[in-house]
RNA sequence: GGUCGCGUAGCUCAGCUGGAUAGAGCAUCUGCCUUCUAAGCAGACGGUCAUAGGUUCGAAUCCUAUCGCGAUCACCA
């Protein structure tokens, strides 16, 4: 990377030497495959400031640039394309200065680093995490690691909504149903419990929605009748007052779902930094209202509604506070955002990663904390993901055709023992190691499977065929990864120094160039918010890493070589790791 | 209808701020386990980059229009 700067800043050097014009559209790149060349200057866009052919310009530059630039062995010049060939000496002293083999591409979290909060999960308390909070999650604990490992202070956390209509149903329909069950008394995880009480309800209801409209009540009207909906919105109402029964049975049926959670983040592995509650925030905005009609920026309607006007930005009116004084989602949006900064004073960012179908509702969010003169507005990203579509569609709840997560996950992790044992290769390992391993690949293929996707594209998910175990997967790597730490168990205790007289085998030369890459990698994917970015050049180094494996022995018989091919593997085995841990994915040191 | 996103091989996806002959995996077919893990490697087959214009030395990439799919435009969250 450095030599490809230094290449740059002589190209420009040339530029200004010859014709006193600044040229700033220098591109430098990597040669492509099937060209000869390590480095290649494209001189189309040099011919608007120099007057010359192609093939002239192009031959005086390489010559410039190799009387400029030791590392320039020799140069090419094919159709207007400029390839460098670099000695082999540069390559062999950039991967024995790397300093520190295992954090090789992360830049340090400083004093200075900026502070993030990333916000993801964000789940309701009414029923199990499906695989649409699957790529949630993932997405939003990737670039957490992400943002890390590109030098950020970040911090996780989530805003769990608690409270609602949605719980209360679920509550009703325990109460009626439920017959004093609990988790411990049934044997099952909360969030199921809860979750099934929740289908309960609406059966319940569908049941009376039926009997009125037997009894002759129009569907719009019976929609609003049904016995058991009153019960529910009843309840609220009494929750809103502070009920104490109420509250005691929220909490204790709420602390059902949180067990049940805290399982699947535990199988998912991700974790929080802290937690926000809706039951603590959403009252909180109104004051920002307040603020925003002093300020001209909202307001009110005759009927007292508050509303901001949007026109100007090619937007509607939008709502920020009902007539009767009570909040609406983004009201509540606006005060969280607002106690976000508050908790976390000098912070730099808040990444909310909530899926595509509210790219509306952050457009607004964002434009009217600008218009109320938040400075901060600027630094708010909506982390912005399409669905998880199924073969037969859209996942709906109420018809049942979700993916449960956890459900999911056993299915994953059953997969991964069924390959493993009909390969055979765990044989001779306790049942705890090898049930460890079997996670860790299932898990491995699962979120591989779908971080590798760009997050604005939707996923197609199709359970039947399940997630692949070969090819460009989760397994492929850890695999590749494994064989690595093979090969080093044998390699034996090598010092680190590296002879710089080794001829290098092209295999090689095309590894340690991508090896190159993986810091720059890091900025740009975090720059784009995009753990795809991670698993696509984890994937390419693995590829070319095997392909160099089958052609040359790396524990060769002689000394030096024997020498530079291990630290080679083991920084390609560093970078695995670390690509990995950036997706979440662990790596075996077997399998 | 307005706005936003997506459209690349039979399927799932890459393709960085425009660069050389558009790449992988799966599937189908051929080879390769007496050197370090065959969950691998080497190869074959497979494309009008949705369509039509435009910008320029050069377009899958940028611009415009059209078509298709999805989301959204609630006093729901």
């Amino acid at each position: 990377m450095q030599l490809l700067d230094q290449i740059r800043q002589n190209v420009q050097k040339f530029g200004t030497d010859h014709h006193s014009v600044q040229i700033d559209a220098v591109e430098v790149q990597p040669t492509k495959k099937d060209h000869e060349g390590d480095v290649t200057v494209v001189v189309f866009p040099l011919l608007r400031f120099i007057k010359s052919n192609p093939a002239d310009l192009a031959t005086a530059l390489g010559e410039y640039l190799q009387s400029q630039i030791d590392e320039i062995k020799a140069y090419h010049v094919i159709q207007g394309f400029l390839n460098l060939i670099i000695d082999d000496v540069y390559y062999l002293r950039f991967l024995s200065d790397i300093k520190s083999p295992e954090s090789f591409g992360i830049k340090p979290v400083t004093e200075k680093s900026k502070k993030i909060l990333v916000e993801f999960s964000s789940p309701n308390t009414n029923k199990p995490l499906h695989l649409g909070h699957i790529r949630n999650n993932l997405l939003g604990a990737s670039v957490s690691a992400l943002l890390t490992a590109a030098g950020n202070q970040v911090h996780k956390t989530q805003i769990i909504n608690d409270r609602g209509i949605h719980i209360c149903k679920s509550m009703i329909a325990w109460q009626k149903f439920g017959n004093d069950e609990t988790p411990q008394s049934t044997g099952e995880k909360g969030d199921e419990l809860i979750g099934r009480y929740y289908v309960a309800f609406n059966s319940e209801y569908n049941k009376q929605l039926e009997e009125l409209m037997n009894d002759g009540i129009d569907e719009e009207k019976a929609k609003n009748q049904a016995p058991i909906l009153l019960e529910a919105q009843d309840m609220l109402r009494k929750w809103e007052k502070g009920d104490k029964k109420i509250h005691e049975l929220w909490a204790t049926m709420n602390g059902w779902v949180y067990d049940g959670f805290a399982q699947t983040y535990k199988q998912l592995g991700v974790s929080f930094d802290s937690y926000y509650y809706e039951s603590d925030t959403y009252l909180l905005g109104k004051d920002i209202v307040d603020e925003g009609l002093s300020k001209g920026v909202f307001f009110k309607k005759e009927d007292g509604s508050v509303w901001c006007d949007l026109s100007d930005d090619g937007l509607d009116e939008k709502l920020v506070l009902r007539a009767d004084g009570t909040s609406v989602y983004i009201t509540q949006d606006l005060g969280t955002a607002v106690l976000r900064y508050k908790d976390h004073p000098k912070m730099d960012g808040i990444v909310y990663t909530v899926g595509n179908e509210q790219d509306y509702h952050f457009k607004v969010l964002f434009l009217i904390l600008n218009k109320l003169g938040y400075k901060w507005a600027s630094q708010l990203h909506h982390l912005s993901y399409g669905m998880v579509d199924l073969p037969s569609g859209k996942m709906k709840s109420r018809e049942g055709s979700v993916v449960d997560a956890d459900g999911l996950m056993a299915e994953m992790n059953k997969t991964a023992e069924n390959i493993a044992s009909s390969l055979g290769k765990l044989e001779g390992l306790n049942e705890q190691t090898k049930k460890e391993l079997y996670q860790q690949i299932g898990m491995g293929a699962l979120k591989y499977y779908i971080l590798k996707v760009e997050p604005t594209k939707r996923i197609l998910f199709d359970p039947k065929e399940s997630v692949d175990f070969n090819g460009n997967t989760g397994p492929f790597i850890q695999y590749t990864y494994a064989r690595i730490q093979s090969i080093l168990k044998y390699g034996g205790d090598m010092d680190d120094n590296i002879a710089i007289d080794i001829p290098l085998d092209p295999k090689e030369k095309e590894l340690i160039k991508w090896l190159e890459l993986y810091p720059q990698t890091i900025q740009n994917a975090a720059l784009q918010y995009s753990p795809a970015l991670i698993a696509n050049y984890t994937y390419e180094l693995v590829k070319r890493f095997n392909s160099y494996y089958q052609k040359v022995v790396i524990l060769s018989e002689e000394q030096a070589l024997r020498q530079f091919r291990v630290r080679l593997a083991s920084q390609v085995g560093f970078v695995i790791q670390s690509g990995m841990q950036i997706l979440g994915i662990q790596c075996p040191n077997q399998m």
